[in-house]
Formats: C-alpha cells, sequence, structure tokens
DNA sequence: TCTGGCACTCTGTCCGCGCGAGTGCCAGCG
DNA sequence: CGCTGGCACTCGCGCGGACAGAGTGCCAGA
C-alpha cells in the first residue's frame, strides 16, 4: 500500500534526522529536511500511526518524536542499505594494518581502526584457541623441576604456562619431548588437541611417562578454559563525546566494558555465517547495555570465524555506515591474519 | 616557630577534609573538625598567609579554600605518612594475585587490583625488554622462506616476529640456527644482545650466513626500538565516578591514556631507587594530565626496575593510601615476577 | 485521503530575589 | 604580639514565576 510505504519514509527520515542532529524530531522539519511530498498535518498522523506501532515515541507530551529500539531494528532491517566506504576510508583501512609486527600489533592496530572509523567504542577478540590449529610447542627448561611449555597457534597466538614438574628433568629429556610433542600436535587443531593426549601418553617411552602426565593436563587445562579468550578494547575516549546518550550511566557501561566477559560473549556470537549483527538496546541481554547497541561480525581467513570484532555505542548511532565499516575492517584483518 | 607550625597544621586539614568532601574548606568547617586549638577567626588568617604563599585558593569570592598543586606538593612532601595497608587488603593482594598463568594474566590481575584499591585508573607496564634478559629464542618455519622468531625473556614476556628469508631454508637450518641462536643468546641481557649479532655472524658456519644477517636485523629492531614497550590500563569506570573533577574535559584525559605513549612516559621514569614518585596537577608536561596526579613507583624482583606501575586520578585524590596501595602492589608483583 | 488552521500543552530559559556560607577587617583582650 | 569575637560585605546557588517556542491533536473543508 502507498500509505505503508509513506509511513516507512517516515520512520527512515525520523531515524536519519534523530541521529545526525540528537533532537527529538517533528512533524514541519521533517516535511522541510525531507521531500516526502506530503504537508506537516499529514507527517503528524503517520506519526500517530507510528508511535502506536510502537516505532516511536515522544520524550514527553509535545516534543518531537524519538525511535524506540524496535523503530531502530525496522530500519537496520527494512530501511537502510549498508554504505559503501570512501576510498580515503578504504586507504586508511590498508595503511593502518601494514606493518603490525605481530599479532597484538594487528589486533591493537584494529581496535584504533575501528575506533577512529565508527567513533565508537571498539571491541576485538583474540582468534579463539579452539579453532586455531597448533603451529609449534616448545618446551624451555626454567629449574631442575620447571618446564616453561610454549604454544604458537597458526594465527600468530602465543601462550605460555609454566608445568612443575614430577621429577628432575634433564636436557636429552627436553628435547626428546620437544620433538615428541611437535610430531604429535604440529598441525592439529587445538580442539581436537585435548583428545591426543591419552594416545601420546600410551605411546610414550617410559622415562617421559610422568613428565606427559603433568604436561597433558597444562595443556587441557589451557584449551579447554574456555573464558581464557582475551580482548582488545579501544576508543573509550569515544564514550565522552556521547556522554549525552547516557545520562549519567556511563559508570555501569565502562564496567561492563572492563568485565570483559559480558562483552566477549555479545562479540564472539558470530556463527552467523559472515553476516553483520546488530544488538539494540534491550536486545542485549546485559542491563549495563540496555542503551546501547551492539554492531558485530566474525573475522577469519577460511570458512569459520576466527574471533568477533566489533563496536559498542548508543542506539542513536549510524548503523548504516558503522556496519559498513566493521565489516570492511573485519575483511582486512582476516586477510592479513591469512598472511602471515 | 610555632605559628608556621600551625599553618602547616592549617594546609593538612584542608587538604584532608577537601579530599574526603570535595567541598571547598571554610575556617569555621575546619576549627569544628579538626582540634586545632585555636578559633575560626585566627585561622582565617592563617589561611589568608598560606593563600598569598599559593598554597591554596578560593574559586570564588566567599567559598572556602582549596588545595593548590603547591599545596597538595607540600603536603606529600612533609605532611602525610604512608598509610599502612589493612591486614584485609594485603590479603586481598595476595589472594588476587595468586593463581595467575602468565605474564599478561599476572599484569592484567594487577591493574584490576590497583585500580579496585585506589578507586583510580591503574597502568601497568610490560617488563622492558631491554632490562630482561633472553631466556630462550625459537625458530619455527612458517613456509619455504619465511620463519617465524620467537623471543622469551626471563621476565615471562614473549615477543614473536616473522622474518623473510633471502634463501629457501630446510629442516636442519632450521635446527642448526636455533642451536646456535640459543648458545649465543641465551642469558644476555637484551640490552647487550644487539652487539652480540656481529660476533655471531662471523664465527657462523658459511650456509647460515645470509640467514642470520637476516635474522639479526629484525632481533635488532625489535630491541631497540624503544616505544615497543607495553601497557596495561584498567579501572577507568572509576573515571565516570570523579567526572566531577575533570568539568567536561574528561575527553582529553581518556585520549591521552589511549595514546599510550603519553603514559608510558610517566610511568617508566621510575629510576629513583623505589620510591613511590608523585606528579601533581601542572608538573605533568602533558596538558591533557594538568589537572590529574600520577602516582607511580617502579617494580622488580632484583636491583633495577623491570618496569612502572602506577595509578591516573584527579588530584584531588587520597594520596597517602594510594601510595601505599601502589607501593605494596608493585612489591607483590616484583616477588611474583621472580617466582615465575 | 490530504491539507490548512487553531487551540492546547509542555519544556527550556531567563530573570529577579532571598538565603546562606564565608570572608576581611577591626577593636579589644590576655 | 597574637588571638578572639563581632560585624558588614560579597557572591554563588536555588527557587519561583513569566514567557517564548515547538510540537501536537483535532476538525472542517477541498
Amino acid at each position: 500500500m502507498a500509505h505503508d510505504e509513506r509511513r516507512l519514509q517516515v520512520l527512515r527520515a525520523i531515524v536519519q534526522d534523530y541521529v545526525s542532529t540528537n533532537d527529538p524530531v517533528g512533524s514541519k522539519a521533517l516535511a522541510e529536511r525531507h521531500d516526502l511530498g506530503v504537508s506537516p498535518a499529514t507527517i503528524r498522523n503517520d506519526m500517530a500511526v507510528l508511535e502506536e506501532q510502537g516505532y516511536i515515541t515522544q520524550p514527553h507530551t509535545s516534543a518531537g518524536r524519538v525511535p524506540t529500539d524496535k523503530g531502530y531494528r525496522l530500519f537496520v532491517d527494512r530501511l537502510s542499505a549498508v554504505k559503501p566506504l570512501s576510498v580515503a576510508e578504504r586507504r586508511a583501512i590498508e595503511r593502518f594494518l601494514d606493518g603490525a609486527v605481530d599479532l597484538h600489533d594487528i589486533l591493537s592496530r584494529t581496535v584504533r581502526l575501528l575506533a577512529q572509523l565508527t567513533h565508537q567504542v571498539a571491541v576485538v577478540q583474540y582468534p579463539t584457541l579452539l579453532r586455531s590449529a597448533v603451529r609449534h610447542l616448545e618446551v624451555v627448561q626454567v629449574a631442575t623441576a620447571r618446564l616453561l611449555l610454549v604454544l604458537i597457534t597458526d594465527t600468530g597466538r602465543v601462550e605460555q604456562r609454566l608445568v612443575e614438574c614430577p621429577v628432575d628433568v634433564d636436557r636429552d629429556d627436553v628435547a626428546e619431548l620437544r620433538a615428541l610433542l611437535n610430531q604429535t600436535f604440529a598441525g592439529a587443531k587445538l580442539a581436537d588437541a585435548a583428545g591426543l593426549v591419552p594416545d601420546l601418553l600410551e605411546t610414550a617411552p617410559p622415562n617421559l611417562r610422568r613428565l606427559i602426565a603433568a604436561i597433558g593436563a597444562v595443556l587441557v587445562e589451557t584449551l579447554v578454559e574456555p573464558g581464557e579468550d582475551r580482548l582488545v578494547i579501544g576508543g573509550t575516549a569515544n564514550l565522552a563525546q556521547v556522554a549525552v546518550d547516557f545520562p549519567g550511566s556511563l559508570r555501569p557501561l565502562l564496567e561492563a566494558l572492563e568485565e570483559q566477559v559480558v562483552v566477549l560473549r555479545l562479540i564472539s556470537e558470530v556463527d552467523t555465517g559472515g553476516a553483520v549483527l546488530v544488538r539494540i538496546g534491550e536486545e542485549n541481554a546485559h542491563e549495563a547495555l540496555s542503551g546501547a547497541s551492539v554492531v558485530s561480525v566474525g573475522y577469519g581467513s577460511g570458512e569459520r570465524a576466527l574471533g568477533g570484532l566489533g563496536i559498542v555505542g548508543p542506539t542513536r548511532m549510524d548503523y548504516p555506515t558503522n556496519m559498513a565499516a566493521v565489516r570492511a575492517v573485519a575483511r582486512y584483518v582476516g586477510q592479513i591474519l591469512a598472511e602471515s
């Protein structure tokens, strides 16, 4: 129907204007700024309907209208096209990520880049251990009965653990152990690695049994602990600018960001096959984020996502632009990781 | 003189009251809350002198007095005793830092702990590479002409770099290389390591020359780059609480924190032999920090500081308590690092 | 079904005023 | 010589009323 169509145009216009001005938008201003071809009075009627349907609301009688979470949702789902990035922005991405020396460098550059492009808080998850593969396992003797186990994954992530050995170890044991471990685990998916420990234990020469048991335990612990996934956060300075959107409640938001677990859960739910995921306001389960939106996507070279990245900002954000930025950055990061 | 002595008492009382109430403190309130043995009128005279000397100021005529940077400085230098931590706090430190699995874990626990104890933003520097020693160098072949060089220091820090080789490499070369590198560098201070490269190059077997040249270059680059020192920051949520102290200018402070270089410079100037360093307001060269104070100290097991840690907060902070917390945490971190 | 007009409602802002806290100064006292 | 109580003065803050402006809902007419 023509009416429904126009009503959606009105909603779109409201979202766009509200996002750019941060003022509740009235019927008159809408008619002026957008070529809707109808008078303010007509728009008022449409607005009344939109309000009844729950897409917009007025902060108080006789102020303009403001989109609700539901309104933003409709906007994101049906009323916006992802805005392509400018050439300059694409260049900036390349320039920014080039020259990174290691994984941490890549990720911290990424987070700065994303924060700069979107003017929001950016979050990047370290490549999940479970979806990586073993590139190399290194054993370093620290003391007579103390070994340092270093795990290097194909994504460049490095994890290290101290292992207290039940027996003294000599140099030859270390070399043998190193060879044995790499022979067994090199190339294996970390998700499968835990399963390989019993085999290894069985086939190992007797003199190394107890040692391997200790190491295996630490290894499994390292891999299975799922909470261990790390996070890089940046651009919190952008929160200060949009402080108006979080009346007084900036603190819980900052707390939630430091409480990495909360954000991690949001960012890591990205198994939807490469689509950018948007969570708006109350859609975020956590209370501190009920006034915020999260835009996230998985990154990774191959078929499966290695981890997630995204941004956190006020519900009143420029979704098309930010979604484009998040997607583009994720692609580049995937490429860079594939190369290294 | 008795007069001077009492004036200092007055200054101390002003600082204490102002820190705890955040209200400019007047002569009457001061006489009531502290047993100075004199009347408000006398205190007023003292205040007039203190103001003339630049230790306190009034925000506007007929408000109470507020300490200046100079006033805080005098307070810190001469009027305060470092407050010992409570038993509960000491327990908390131990409990918090126990069970850390690797260096990053230790440092991120430290930063959270410090933020929690002081209610300020906490900053911890990674152990400086230059003051660490090589524990182990690992070489992993990633592709035919591409090696991954992994450096593990005695402080548990791990650095990795990709090396593009000028020639193809086979497995035996890698093993030989690894042995040679460790033989040369293991145990060496990183500060001296760069100087060892030429020797190594000279004594190396001819077939490895070009390879070692490439690796040596990367190694030197990694070590010499001084800007590479990393930082862990936490407790930014505490900034929101004290936002009153940074009228409107919370943003530049957050920016300065993200611009790690700025903070790094402050935190890493800790060569003063273990004393806690306090920089108050304008004493911080950087403009964004001109309304903030930094309390820092070096940590490390042995004679020399491995790195710095500290807190950043409003000039109006509880210096005695915070200095005690910073010092105590630094000691524990030093212990923990020495053990691992 | 859209449009123009009209009355109504509500907020944000500005202004003026009084209150209270705090000061500086002065004269008197030990 | 230093301390004290008293007193007049200053100035910011908060409160209340008035006002302008923006926006709405509704209604009659095209």
